[in-house]
RNA sequence: GCCGGAGUGGCGGAACUGGCAGACGCGCUGGACUCAAAAUCCUGUGCCCGCAAGGGCGUGAGGGUUCGACUCCCUCCUCCGGCACCA
């Protein structure tokens, strides 16, 4: 960034609003706010508390302090979520808006091992340097409620918080979670089994039960597949791998390895974090994104009988089982070993057994089924998910020998081992049904596998019914399309869509016969592409695009009774060339046969539980939650194990009076790498020698324990970060009850949530406080509770907001939050984007430095260069730091602009040559209420005139609702007019006073310190700040207006506007539009049928 | 492939529930001030025809519903985001 230019002061007015005199209010206010404590928001039991003011808990979603600091696109989000806890206050809330650091995590650690910097003195020093950055920018926070997750009295509740989960278990009967101590009681009274595959709990050894109950609770060691990279010592979250395989940083290989790990049972609440959804004012899209990570789907179990073995299956399609030609495990599939043959018999087809890479020389050496396994197994470990992506369409597995009889119709069917069947989802072993699934289908095609339809479209089923009923005369003659219809409307219940009809009938478009054949196809369809459609359809159920004759010929026939013809000569198959996926009706299925898809569902999932062959079920995407990572800079585990075995080593609980466990001083912060991809990680704390074992007593004696190595992912603090903004010093608890329940539970619905006015400001909050808590309490009707406002961006639609939530019904569960949902409103802002330059080797060249030659063509150094847009960032080179406007500008420009580019919740480009637009607005605004050249205020004590007032009063209106709706562009618009009304009104008489301080009120939420500067000198310096100052309300008398103006519509085509009075009825705006002159004009000669009036908005006249 | 979101002047965008398309800003045009420039102020600015009055066309494309469609419905195209063999 250049320097800001030089102030040409020598003919500027000496009191314009300039960058210097921004400069100078912005640093003034910001100290006096700091010194008054300005944004205090008191807790209960706090001085100045008063239990009748409501309150609005605004959050951001906090940064990582970055070495690089903040570029403009961080603040976006900051800036709104600042306007609308301005404007709340100044509508007399309580508002608590805070701004803390995400500060755990791994490029300080990266510091660390490059430089021998302890991550901790980067941290602090990266936060200070945010701190600053965002002061500057006016950003009201709360300063004493701002923490960092790496304060040790914050994660020392990150820790206390694991060990409530650690300590919990999930009760599936009352379906919340409970202390482990119940369990135990459960199991000790006898009122709770331990399961038909377990041993009795009286009859467990203290080893025994000690396993049993930690497998219930909700965190839990297990050995899971892990991104491993050993060259870096570490395991990686997914993101931290990329796309072929290789770790972001280092880019060192990475493999899946089984490890002991820490997890969450987040699987125990996919339910519940999939149906509270509902109740939450979130962008929809974010909702979607949820729901599909948590991916429930319904369906079925279905036991195949395979031998003296039992084989199930998962389908969400058991209506389709009657065309079930085959079964395919996944490779690692428990049964595998045992249901595979010891040799292949001799029917079995050269094709089936083995499909990949090398398994023709195998087949040729006559390997068994068994050796043929084994070797699949290798090849299928050995792709990367990358590869498995991307052969998705190359089905490639195994036969085993064996074969499973098919419950319904006792069929005999081969089994597969392939890779498309996944181990981790349903059973991990799968019917397969070709003619009905995409994969199946590309697999059967592949092995030569029957495929057998089950189903027809509705289409196809009504051929069927037409081609055996129809007579000669309606297959040649004209009427064929009215009697096919009413056969789809038996078939379909009478409500199919003609579109849906088109599709069907292309669903079975035959091969074209020839590619003539196929040309006269697509210039027909061409042709006609335009033309409306006659006939019954059209009539009946409106209009479709492309006739019948049409559909038919770019099925390759000419006439319907062709299509007959082929038809009944069996050419036709559902599956030439896809499965059919879609619903329809079932055939070939027994006691389906007949039914929609719907209906045979219900139909075959009764019949299955009543035969004891299956039952229905539901499944899930969601896994549960990896909570461990071999990193020095996170929350150390509050957990440890008696030395010795290591093998059958159990995790002990530290106490809460032991917490927190603080981070020990080590002297490097390199994981031990590792030239052994299977030697076991070594965690950088566990360099800490006199950490790593403790003497402690546990209640049973002083004893050597060692202690957890692994630390938690980055996600931990920010799962809870919120409710310590409530109470950041409370020493006994994480958040004291009385103060969790004031700032988190809305009485309001989501209807007032928003409000702000005198009238919906009242009622207290903390009447609420003895509701009574625990899944039981009433049911949200649209907001939870919970956060009022949280905003941030996209990036987080699931991790952070789906572990978060997780966390909170936890607590919520155990009693120690009072919602349900943490974060009842969310919404995410847009991402700002720049242009960024490459150059013809591609390499990004500094955008500052670019040049704009002519329109659309920019040059770096002479040398052409190629513009597009990214996100802002350091690779792109277009980074734009919010100091640099703030220089060039002002603080309060940078914040409008901001929020004038555009929605918050769109990404936009950044667009330096805007910025002018609205800085020129703050000096017109400036100039309404101050004189350039002498600094005297230009303010009249007159009463402004009717019309302005009334502007006055309709500004007030929608910036207020613009407000609420977090419209920030929109509003700043209106103000923009109402401003320039004044002057134009006013010209170089002095600003009526009422007018300039309104004014001076609306822009407080949006550019803070010019209005406190305006708000102060229209006082003379005696105002009390600005910040608590009501909002400006509009005056409704002020808003009735005696005469409007209507526009007047011929045919519906503005023609004329006429003025009448405002309280004019229908009759009298009528006669007013039929008489205007200009109306007569258009009605020349034509009759007037028809006059809509709208009242207040327009008059249509139809005339013909 | 599947699921979302979005396409409006030269540019960013407005029109909130089907009722005056283009608010507001940038840019550009012309003018005032100035020796001049910058800054500032005023004027105009969707496209086409027209000296003008006026007219025609216009919200990605094509159709539909309606007195009336940027807004609702259908088909298609393009861009962005997410998921990706989840049975």
């Amino acid at each position: 960034m250049p320097p800001p230019p030089p102030e040409p002061a020598r003919d500027i007015p000496l009191h314009r609003y300039t960058a210097a005199l921004a400069s100078e209010i912005e640093s003034r206010w910001q100290e006096r706010w700091q010194r008054d404590d300005a944004y205090r928001a008191p807790n209960p039991g706090e001085h100045g508390f008063d239990p009748a003011q409501p309150k609005l808990f605004v959050l951001d979603m906090f940064p990582y302090p970055s070495g690089a600091g903040l570029h403009v696109g961080h603040p976006l989000g900051y800036i709104a979520t600042d306007i609308y806890a301005r404007y709340h206050r100044m509508c007399g809330k309580n508002v608590l808006h805070a701004m803390g650091f995400d500060a755990f995590g791994l490029p300080a650690e990266q510091y660390a091992i490059d430089t021998g910097t302890h991550p901790r003195a980067t941290t602090e020093k990266n936060i200070g340097i945010f701190k600053k950055q965002l002061r500057r920018l006016g950003l009201g926070h709360e300063e004493r409620r701002g923490v960092a997750t790496t304060d040790v009295a914050f994660y020392k509740w990150t820790q206390w918080i694991f060990l409530q989960i650690y300590n919990s278990w999930y009760d599936a009967a009352l379906n919340k979670a409970r202390p482990i101590e119940g369990l135990i009681a459960d199991l000790d009274s006898g009122t709770r089994p331990t399961g038909p595959q377990t041993k009795p709990w009286p009859k467990m050894d203290a080893n025994e039960r000690a396993s049993h109950i930690d497998s219930h609770r909700l965190a839990y060691l297990a050995d899971v597949d892990v991104n491993w990279c050993p060259a870096l010592g570490t395991v990686l979250a997914n993101e931290e791998v990329t796309t072929d395989g290789r770790s972001e940083r280092g880019n060192h290989p990475v493999l899946k390895r089984p490890l002991r790990q820490w997890m969450m049972r987040i699987t125990s609440y996919n339910e519940r974090l999939l149906s509270d959804l509902e109740g939450l004012d979130w962008p929809e899209p974010i909702k979607m994104m949820q729901r599909n990570w948590i991916g429930r789907s319904e369906g079925a179990f279905v036991d195949f009988a395979s031998g003296t073995r039992k084989v199930r299956v998962f389908t969400t399609r058991p209506d389709t089982l009657f065309g079930a030609t085959y079964m395919v495990l996944s490779p690692e599939h428990a049964l595998v070993d045992a249901l595979a043959a010891d040799k292949w018999g001799p029917t079995a087809p050269e094709a089936w057994k083995g499909r990949f890479p090398g398994a023709e020389a195998l087949i040729a050496k006559e390997v068994s089924p068994k050796e043929m396994i084994a070797a699949y197994r290798a090849f299928a470990s050995s792709k990367t998910d990358q590869e498995r992506q991307a052969d998705a369409k190359d089905k490639t597995g195994v036969f085993i020998g064996a074969y499973a009889v098919n419950p319904v119709n006792d069929e005999r069917i081969p089994i597969f081992i392939a890779d498309y069947v996944l181990t981790g989802y349903g059973t991990g072993a799968i019917m397969a049904v070709p003619a009905h699934d995409k994969r199946d289908f590309d697999f059967a095609k592949q092995f030569g596998l029957p495929i057998r339809d089950v189903y027809y479209p509705n289409a196809v089923l009504a051929m069927r019914f037409f081609c055996a009923s129809a007579t000669e005369g309606e297959r040649r003659g004209e009427a064929w399309f009215p009697t096919l219809a009413d056969f789809l409307g038996v078939v379909t219940s009478g409500d199919l869509k003609p579109n849906e009809f088109e599709g069907a009938l292309s669903g079975i478009r035959a091969k074209p016969r020839n590619p003539e054949d196929d040309m006269k196809a697509k210039r027909a369809e061409k042709r006609h592409a335009h033309e409306d459609v006659p006939g019954a359809l059209g009539q009946r159920r409106g209009t479709i695009r492309v006739s019948w004759q049409e559909t038919l010929e770019g099925m390759g026939f000419d006439s319907f009774g062709e299509l007959c013809e082929w038809f009944e000569s069996k050419a036709f198959h559902a599956h030439s060339g896809e499965a059919f996926t879609g619903e329809g009706v079932a055939v070939n299925s027994g006691l389906l046969d007949n039914l929609h898809t719907h209906d045979a569902k219900q139909r075959i999932s009764e019949h299955l539980e009543h035969k004891g062959l299956g039952k229905r079920a539901v499944q899930y995407k969601l896994r549960d939650w990896l909570f461990s990572r071999q990193r020095y800079w996170g929350e150390p585990f509050p957990i440890v194990y008696e030395e010795g075995d290591a093998k059958h080593e159990r995790p002990i609980a530290l106490p809460e009076r032991l917490l927190p466990v603080t981070l020990p001083e080590i002297d490097e912060y390199k994981p031990v790498a590792s030239d052994d991809p299977n030697a076991p990680p070594q965690p950088p704390l566990g360099r800490a020698k006199e950490w790593i074992t403790v003497e402690l007593d546990l209640g049973d004696g002083a004893k050597r324990y060692r202690r957890e190595l692994n630390t938690m992912p980055q996600w931990a603090g920010s799962c809870w970060y919120y409710l310590r903004y409530l109470d950041p010093r409370n020493a006994e608890s994480f958040v004291a009850p009385k103060v969790e329940q004031y700032w988190m539970l809305s009485e309001k619905g989501p209807a007032d949530l928003g409000a702000c006015g005198p009238d919906k400001a009242s009622g207290s909050s903390v009447s609420e406080i003895d509701k009574p808590s625990g899944p039981q309490a009433p049911k949200p009707t649209f907001h939870s509770g919970g956060v009022d406002l949280y905003v941030g961006g996209a990036e987080h639609a699931v991790l952070h907001l789906l572990y978060a939530r997780f966390w909170h019904k936890v607590l919520f569960d155990l009693g120690h939050v009072s919602t349900p949902e943490p974060f009842g409103r969310l919404f995410n802002q847009g991402y700002i984007q720049a242009p960024a330059y490459s150059d013809d080797r591609g390499v990004y060249v500094e955008a500052t430095a670019v040049v704009e030659e002519s329109p659309g063509r920019f040059s770096f150094e002479g040398k052409p260069v190629r513009r597009e847009f990214g996100k802002m960032g350091k690779s792109l080179k277009n980074v734009t730091t919010p100091d640099d406007v703030c220089d060039e500008y002002g603080a309060d420009t940078m914040r409008l602009y901001e929020m004038y580019m555009g929605p918050l919740e769109q990404s936009k480009p950044w667009n330096p040559r805007d910025i002018v637009g609205v800085h020129r607005f703050l000096q017109r605004v400036w100039r309404t209420v101050i004189d350039e050249d002498t600094g005297a205020l230009r303010v009249s004590e007159e009463a402004p005139d009717a019309e302005t007032l009334r502007l006055l009063s309709k500004t007030i209106e929608s910036v207020r609702s613009d407000f609420e709706r977090l419209s920030f562009n929109t509003a700043i618009a209106k103000l923009i007019e109402l401003n320039n009304h004044i002057s134009k009104s006013y010209g170089e008489r002095p600003t009526p006073r009422p007018l300039a301080t309104a004014i001076a009120l609306m822009l407080a939420p949006i550019a803070p310190h010019f209005a406190e500067e305006l708000w102060s000198r229209l006082h003379a310096g005696n105002a009390a700040s600005i910040i608590r100052q009501p909002f400006p309300e509009a005056d409704a008398s002020a808003l009735v207006e005696s005469s409007i103006e209507l526009p007047v519509q011929v045919q519906g085509k503005v023609r004329s506007r006429i003025v009448v009075a405002a309280e004019a009825d229908e009759a009298t705006i009528r006669a007013a539009a039929l008489g205007d002159e200009k109306v007569r004009a258009f009605l020349e000669g034509k009759t007037v049928q028809k006059v809509i009036v709208v009242p207040g908005r327009m008059v249509n006249i139809v005339a013909g």
